[in-house]
DNA sequence: AGCACGCCGACT
DNA sequence: GTCGGCGTGCTC
């Protein structure tokens, strides 16, 4: 006999479980996990809707009460259906319980049940009122609770259904018998607020694309129209005009009767993004944003269901928008490390978007300019389409750019944080009036605060990462948060000479201010953004051209147009090249092919300086021409020899403790076991995560290659059970991470 | 969510 | 004793 779990299509926190059934026979062929059904439920067996999502031979419920499923619905298959199929994938694909993946698919269900207000409006004439109120009186029965109701009613004929259920305390049973008996109506209120607000009707812009935009969407379109639904590439160079592009596309679908979901990174959904949309689609268009309450979140998701939105521009979570009939979706800056979620289920949206299109029969577009190597490497096995825009939309020339060797620099006396090449052109724009950048590739770089005497460093007492100094004067841990006054004697050998190497963008600042005293700069990190709209407000002033330099890290390149800004300086582009990790030169390339990016984007011809101890690395070299291809070559071998994503798949197992011996112990003993059952696979570990501890959490880690996801998939199960019948430490948890973007 | 069960106060 | 309303708990 087949058992099916099946979570019910009730909202409710008490039904958010999986109940089991038995499967006829008849049904075998046509049930997977996914499928909707429909079964007896309660004691009434009153028929129910719900969602397989797991199929069995063992049931793990006393047989005898398990009934069967009575059938499949007819009809009107509900649009979650793909949704529950799609949160069973991403649990086997990526490691987590069905509740976890569910719980990310479908938001709504993970908190207080999707409250719909509802309200109570008294249904009776005066003259029926009285009477049905005289003859409750006159049965003298108890009836307390209703004539409570009825007297509340007859006050205030309509009544929130929450007041009616708390403050006056009257039970569900008594609302239904009243509506039951026809004595009120119950109203189902839910405000669906646009979240652009009312904003003026758009006005129709007219697009006119360039040939090669031309050529992209016509592609896909007569792909589209032959039924042919798949990822494409579409690698545009910065200032190609990709925007205009997924609009066209977007239109195409929409004329067919389907929806559309747009992802972008948190980081770049502005206001003028969004805008862009709404001009073109009005109303058809709403947007999610992390800043959104579950409930708004939950109002707009619904939106979508009904019908009154036909396209969702978000971050990584929009992916879940329960689209009745999805057809296209469109992930920007797709190399962004955003969209790999950083919680468990610990999915790669671009990943799970190609298998829900693959769900729905939609096609997924994939834009950037600096495509991750997993497309770019997809796209050349043939899986994915390429469309390409390799020419700027208004043929502006590429800056000309500097790479300047920071360790000749030093021999020739300079010891300044600023090259001699780039304090010349700063000293140029200033005088002629235009505006610079001046990128530090990471925050607090090197804030630390140590002593001289006995070289003891000042570490957070809770997490493995050294203090930084802030201009506060006090000691800050940037994973925890925890702050402490500066020392003044060593805390190890009481000396008294300690204290803080600042080379941080404050330190810099002083810097450049002491280079340039009239020169305004402005400096952007995550303590001079801290207020509400702290990030926003530094762009304007800004674009505004209330300063001449920008100073800051990775937010000052990611998407933003400053037209008179004519010089970007890379203070340490090889800061981001010494993690210990393997995509740390395609992070690199990344940042430093956006930065050059925002110089010259106006009319005005740009500069870009890159300082860098080794200038003859190739994501530098590569980064300093713009030139893709060239970096792809050489990382992809490198890619391919050491068995590493995309050429290859890697499984993290994390194991995490409060005591330092059990995660030691935990992780061991899964090592032996995995050493024992799958000898013939790569496995390193266990050893401590790069941050050994954060949060009082001790943190350590071993992982896997193969060149068989489904050989990692099948270890992970493995190890799941193992470490829930046979571990020794308890105290230890664990989970999983595929191709991991950091942590490792 | 919605149904049955069982408790408790009033009426024959 | 028995009837009927109302809170409580369970649903494979």
């Amino acid at each position: 006999m087949q058992y099916a779990d099946i979570i019910i299509d009730i909202s409710h926190e008490q039904l958010d479980r999986t109940f089991q059934y038995a499967v006829p026979p008849e049904l075998q062929e046509r049930i997977q996990v996914g499928s909707p059904v429909v079964i007896p439920f309660g004691k009434g067996n009153r028929a129910i809707t719900g969602y397989v999502v797991n199929l069995t031979d063992e049931p793990n419920w006393d047989p005898a009460k398990i009934k069967p499923i009575a059938r499949i619905p007819s009809e009107g298959v509900p649009i979650e259906s793909h949704l529950i199929a799609l949160a069973y994938w991403m649990k086997s694909h990526y490691g987590a319980t069905m509740n976890q993946a569910l719980r990310t698919v479908i938001p709504i269900k993970q908190k207080a049940a999707p409250k719909e207000k509802k309200v109570l409006h008294l249904a009776l004439e005066e003259q029926q009122l009285q009477d049905v109120y005289t003859d409750l009186i006159s049965r003298k029965r108890h009836s307390i609770p209703k004539q409570r109701l009825f007297e509340a009613l007859m006050e205030q004929p309509d009544i929130p259904w929450d007041v009616v259920t708390g403050k006056l305390g009257i039970a569900s049973t008594v609302i239904r018998d009243f509506e039951k008996n026809a004595w009120i109506t119950i109203e189902s209120i839910r405000d669906y607020r646009n979240p652009l607000g009312t904003i003026h009707a758009p006005k129709r812009v007219e697009v006119t694309l360039n040939e090669e935009q031309e050529i992209a969407v016509e592609s896909f379109a007569a792909d589209y129209d032959m039924g042919i639904r798949k990822p494409y590439l579409l690698y545009g160079v910065t200032g190609s005009g990709k925007t205009e592009v997924y609009m066209e596309m977007i239109s195409h679908v929409l004329e067919q009767g389907r929806q559309a979901i747009v992802l972008i990174p948190e980081i770049a959904l502005t206001y003028q993004t969004v805008m862009r949309f709404y001009q073109r689609f009005g109303e058809a268009v709403s947007i999610l944003n992390s800043r959104m309450s579950p409930g708004e979140r939950y109002d707009q998701f619904e939106r979508a269901k009904k019908g009154d939105i036909q396209i969702m521009v978000g971050p990584r979570s929009a992916l879940f928008t329960p689209f009745p009939d999805l057809g296209l979706i469109i992930i920007d800056e797709e190399h962004e490390p955003t969209y790999k979620s950083e919680q468990v289920p610990r999915y790669h949206a671009r990943e799970t978007a190609v298998y829900r299109a693959k769900l729905t029969n939609a096609s997924v577009i994939l834009g950037s300019a600096t495509p991750s190597l997993e497309s770019f490497y997809r796209m050349e096995q043939g899986e994915y389409g390429l469309l390409r825009l390799s020419k700027r939309v208004e043929e502006r020339n590429l800056p000309e750019c500097d790479i300047v060797d920071l360790r000749q620099e030093l021999m020739e006396g300079n010891r300044s944080i600023i090259s001699r090449r780039l304090q010349e052109l700063l000293a140029d724009r200033l005088e002629r009036g235009e505006q610079s950048m001046l990128f530090l590739n990471r925050r607090g770089m090197m804030g630390f605060v140590s002593c001289r005497a006995c070289g003891e460093v000042l570490k957070c007492p809770h997490c493995d990462v050294s203090l930084s100094m802030h201009r506060d004067g006090k000691l800050h841990c940037h994973y925890c948060g925890y702050t402490t006054p500066m020392v003044s004697k060593c805390p190890s050998c009481g000396s008294k000479y300690i204290g803080g190497f600042k080379a941080g963008t404050q330190k810099i600042e002083e810097t450049v201010q002491k280079m340039f005293p009239k020169a305004r700069i402005l400096r952007m990190d995550a303590d001079t953004t801290k207020g509400k709209n702290g990030h926003q407000d530094i762009l304007n002033a800004f674009a505004n051209e209330e300063a001449d330099i920008l100073l800051g890290t990775q937010m000052i390149v990611k998407g933003h147009d400053f037209p008179k800004v004519t010089l970007m300086g890379v203070l340490a582009a090889d800061m981001s090249l010494n993690a210990n990790d393997f995509r740390s030169a395609e992070r690199t390339f990344d940042l430093l092919t956006q930065a050059s990016g925002r110089a010259g984007r106006g009319e005005l011809p740009g500069n870009v300086v890159i300082q860098t101890y080794q200038p003859e690395h190739y994501s530098i070299v590569a980064a300093a021409k713009s030139d893709y291809d060239d970096f792809y070559k050489q990382e992809i071998v490198y890619r391919r020899m050491m068995a590493y994503p995309p050429c290859a798949h890697m499984l993290l197992v994390s194991v995490t403790s409060l005591s330092d011996a059990e995660a030691a112990g935990k992780s061991q003993e899964i090592a032996d076991y995995i050493k024992e059952k799958y000898p013939k696979v790569f496995l390193a570990g266990p050893h401590d995560a790069g941050i050994k501890k954060v949060n009082d959490i001790y943190r350590r880690i071993l992982y896997m290659k193969s060149d068989d996801y489904e050989e990692l998939v099948a270890i992970k199960d493995a190890v799941e059970a193992y470490n829930r019948d046979n571990s020794r430490y308890r105290k230890a948890s664990i989970w999983f991470d595929f191709d991991p973007m950091s942590g490792f």
